[in-house]
DNA sequence: CAACAGACGGGCAAATTTCCCGTCTGTGAT
DNA sequence: ATCACAGACGGGAAATTTGCCCGTCTGTTG
């Protein structure tokens, strides 16, 4: 059979080289293209028509929320497997909500990434077994459920407010207007029951939606 | 020579209950009170004139910050060791321009504590050995600074705001108007460099002023 | 197609923020 | 003693944001 054809769409550019050659060697894979940030992983997809798309959610400006559901905006078949960073199962629900076949986190064994690649052609929904644990464990009401209420535009905007961004500038990444990131801004801590920003951000934190890791940097 | 005697303040009673046990097994001094938070230690101090107070700068409300003002306001010999869980200096550094004699951090070996009642009732500076070389190390410009800009009020503050208080209740806290911690607020935000809350709470948290630890509770 | 959810943004009163200002008190230097 | 200066406190007023409601305009789904 054919090669399968992989967009690899990553900030980093040592974190692409390196999966690229986690890929390659792979035999039935084959890196055909890869990006940097969601519009440019919108534009690659329209130019290589890869069989799956890898691609990190976490990445300045635009993110890959976005970046999905352009793409399956432009094909509805895309194949899209979000490989990242975050174990918080909220952030699989919204990349699923978005239009993402499936979830890898980074932590995991590299064969997990490889075997989810080959689920997603196959159009199952792949999810690494840590992220399925967790999924399972909030399902049954066990935790967390709050962030869940929230839209994917939502989870969206409060990312980009979690990067202390102002109104302009958010609206400015997502071309929309100032009011309706205020709008969304005022939602989103109604739907999480917090007063004021800094109820949010400790919220964030708690639910670890923001990274302590590129918070702190200097560590210890 | 008589015992020194010393009044212990901690919001925790067991904690109390266990340092006042390391205390008393000590010959020369004598636990003579205790107090649960910072008004409480001021009425202490006034009824049992203590020589040497031994106080928790995080408690509830009217901080260890407020108390050791005045206390100090009430008899400016009063001797003051600050006994937290901060290893952050600019603690240590507003405590002592609060008044403090001596900061040991909690997780030192408790012989620095008795050795810290003995160098203040002295009149000597007392600071833990982590503390004082982070302080050195401040002292070099090697880091932070921009914390030390605040007054000990503006610290204060900041430390109720990072609660998510809001300023009716923080100005009900410090008996002082809303209108002062709005004017307080902002001005704490312009020397931080901030402009948001979000990003003030970012700050707050690489300049560990929040705790992760007490954020979390059920981490991992 | 009817119903519904979500994205978007206008409107508008109320609250807050952002500055600037002037008190008042304590402290330290002269 | 007094002069200067810093800090705590809070008023004033303009600019901005918040809180809440509303109505569009999709796209989806039964």
């Amino acid at each position: 059979m054919a090669n399968i054809r992989v967009l690899l769409v990553d900030d980093h550019a040592i974190v692409r080289e390196g999966y690229r050659a986690l890929l390659q060697k792979q035999p039935n894979l084959e890196v055909v293209a890869d990006a940097k940030d969601g519009h440019e992983a919108y534009m690659q997809y329209k130019a290589s028509q890869p069989d799956v798309v890898v691609m990190d959610i976490s990445m300045p400006g635009q993110s890959g929320l976005e970046a999905i559901s352009r793409i399956r905006q432009y094909d509805s078949q895309a194949k899209i497997l979000v490989f990242s960073m975050h174990q918080n199962p909220s952030f699989a629900l919204q990349a699923t909500r978005a239009g993402a076949l499936g979830y890898i986190t980074k932590s995991s064994d590299p064969s997990l990434l490889i075997r989810g690649i080959f689920e997603v052609m196959e159009n199952k929904l792949s999810l690494s077994p840590d992220i399925a644990q967790a999924l399972a464990l909030e399902k049954l009401g066990h935790e967390q459920t709050r962030l869940d209420d929230l839209t994917v535009r939502e989870f969206e905007i409060l990312r980009l407010l979690l990067e202390a961004k102002n109104n302009q500038e958010i609206a400015d990444i997502l071309n929309i207007s100032p009011k309706t990131v205020s709008n969304s801004h005022y939602i989103i801590k109604r739907k999480l029951d917090v007063s004021s920003d800094i109820e949010l951000t400790r919220l964030a934190i708690r639910m670890k939606l923001l990274n302590l890791r590129d918070l702190i940097d200097e560590a210890e």
